[in-house]
DNA sequence: TGTACATCAGTGAACGCGCGTTCACTGATGTAC
DNA sequence: TGTACATCAGTGAACGCGCGTTCACTGATGTAC
C-alpha cells in the first residue's frame, strides 16, 4: 500500500518487489515451455526463442533464470513432481473408503490428470523419450511417487502379507500402469465419453487384476 | 555378371538395379534417423539436413525417398512393428517349455533387446512422447502385438478360463510392463550386471504377479 | 523523510550458423527399336 | 547386338528464416545515509 491518491496502477507497480517479479518471469517461462509441449511436441524439439516469445519476454532475457534448455527442463521435473506427490497427498487426505476403493481412486486420478494435463503430458512424454538427463529426473520423481505410494498402502493396512520389497514391485506396477493410462486419457479427443469410460474400465480391471496378484503372492 | 573380364569394382556398381540401389539409399535414411535418436534424442528433434548428411546422401535427395519427416517417421514405426512382431515369432518357434516359462521368455526377450537397439528405443520414446501421428502409429503397432500375444497366449493353452476381453486386457498390461522393462533395460549403461539382474528379476516378479492375478481372475 | 548511488530484470540489436525447400543439372541405368 | 532416347536418383548452389548467444543499455526497485 501507497499513499491513498496512488492510482491504481501505481499501487500494481509497486506492491511486487523485484524478487516477486523475477519469480512470475520465471513461472511464464516454465508455463510457457508446458504450453507449447501440449501441443504435441517434446521437450527437446522446443526452442529457447519460441519459449520466450510465448512468454512475452525477449530472447537474451531467458538467462536471467536458466543457464540453458536442460536447466528450465529440470525445474520442470520437479514442479511435475510435486503435482504428482499432491495427488497423493489428495487421496490421503480424502480418505478412500474401502468399498469400490479402486472405482474411486481411478476416478480421482482422471480428475486430477484433466486439472493438470501439462504436467502430466510432460511427466508420461519425457519419462522415456527425452534427453538423457531429463528421462534420468523424471525417473527419481516417479521412484519417489511408488515409494509414497507403498508407504501409504502399508498406513492404510493394504496388502499387509507383502513383505517390502514385494510391495515396491507392486507399487512400481501400479506406477506404469498409471502412466499408461494417463498417457490414454490425455490422448483422447475431448468428447468422447464413450472411449473415455473405456478406457477407465480397462485401467480399473488392469488394477484390480494387480491388486488380486498381490493378495495371492506368496514369497 | 557381366563380361568374364570386368574388374570387381565394375560388376558391384553394374549388378544392383537403379531400383535397389533407391531402397539402398532409403534404408541408409531410415538407419540414419534411428543411430541420431539412439544418441538419447527424440525423432522431434531431429534435422532433415542431419539425417542426409549421416545417411551420405545430399538434402535434396531425401524428397525423393519422403515427403517429409513425418513420412520417414511412419516408415520408422512400421520397420519396428515388423521387429516386434518377429520376437514373437522367434518365441513361437522357439517353443517356450513349461518350466520356467517366465525366466526364459525374459531371457529371450532381453537378448532380442540388446540385438535391436535401436528399433526398441524409438518405439519407447515415441509411444508416448513424439508427435500425435507418430505416437497414435506406434500404438496401433502396440495393440496389433498386444493382440497376436493373446492370440498365442491362446494357442498355447495359457489361462485358458479367461473371456477374450480379459485375456487382452491381460496382455495389454504385459505389453506396457515390457515396453517400460524395455526401457530400463535400454537405460542400463553396459557392463552393470548387478543392476541388470535386478531389472531382470524386477520385471520376471511383476509378470508373475499379474499371471498371478490372471489365474485368480474371476469373471 | 529525502537524496544519491547500486543493483539487476528485462531490452534491442547484432553475429554467425544450420535449417527446410526449390531448382536446373548430370550421368548412370533402363527401354525401344 | 548396337544405337538413340527416356528416366530419374542423386547433386550442388541458392534462398530466406529462425536459431542460440553476446553485449552494452535502460530504468525501475532497493539500499545507505
Amino acid at each position: 500500500m501507497t499513499t491513498a491518491n496512488s492510482s491504481v496502477i501505481e499501487v500494481a507497480q509497486t506492491s511486487i518487489s523485484r524478487g516477486d517479479r523475477k519469480l512470475r518471469t520465471r513461472a511464464h517461462l516454465l508455463a510457457a515451455a508446458l504450453q507449447l509441449m501440449g501441443e504435441g511436441r517434446g521437450f527437446g524439439a522446443l526452442s529457447l526463442r519460441e519459449i520466450t516469445r510465448t512468454a512475452g519476454v525477449v530472447p537474451a532475457s531467458f538467462y536471467r533464470h536458466f543457464r540453458d534448455l536442460d536447466e528450465l527442463g529440470l525445474a520442470l521435473v520437479e514442479e511435475s513432481g510435486v503435482t504428482l506427490r499432491r495427488l497423493l497427498r489428495e487421496a490421503r487426505r480424502t480418505g478412500l473408503p474401502p468399498r469400490d476403493i479402486l472405482r474411486r481412486s481411478v476416478q480421482i486420478f482422471r480428475d486430477y490428470i484433466n486439472a493438470h494435463r501439462l504436467h502430466f503430458m510432460f511427466v508420461a512424454g519425457e519419462r522415456s523419450g527425452g534427453s538423457a538427463v531429463i528421462r534420468a529426473a523424471v525417473r527419481a520423481e516417479e521412484r519417489h511417487f511408488t515409494d509414497e505410494m507403498a508407504h501409504d498402502l502399508r498406513q492404510l493396512g493394504l496388502l499387509p502379507d507383502l513383505s517390502t520389497p514385494t510391495l515396491q514391485m507392486t507399487c512400481g506396477l501400479v506406477v506404469t500402469t498409471m502412466m499408461n493410462a494417463a498417457t490414454d486419457f490425455l490422448d483422447l479427443p475431448p468428447r468422447q465419453p464413450k472411449r473415455e469410460s473405456e478406457i477407465t474400465e480397462n485401467f480399473i480391471r488392469q488394477l484390480r487384476l494387480i491388486f488380486l496378484g498381490a493378495r495371492a503372492w506368496r514369497e
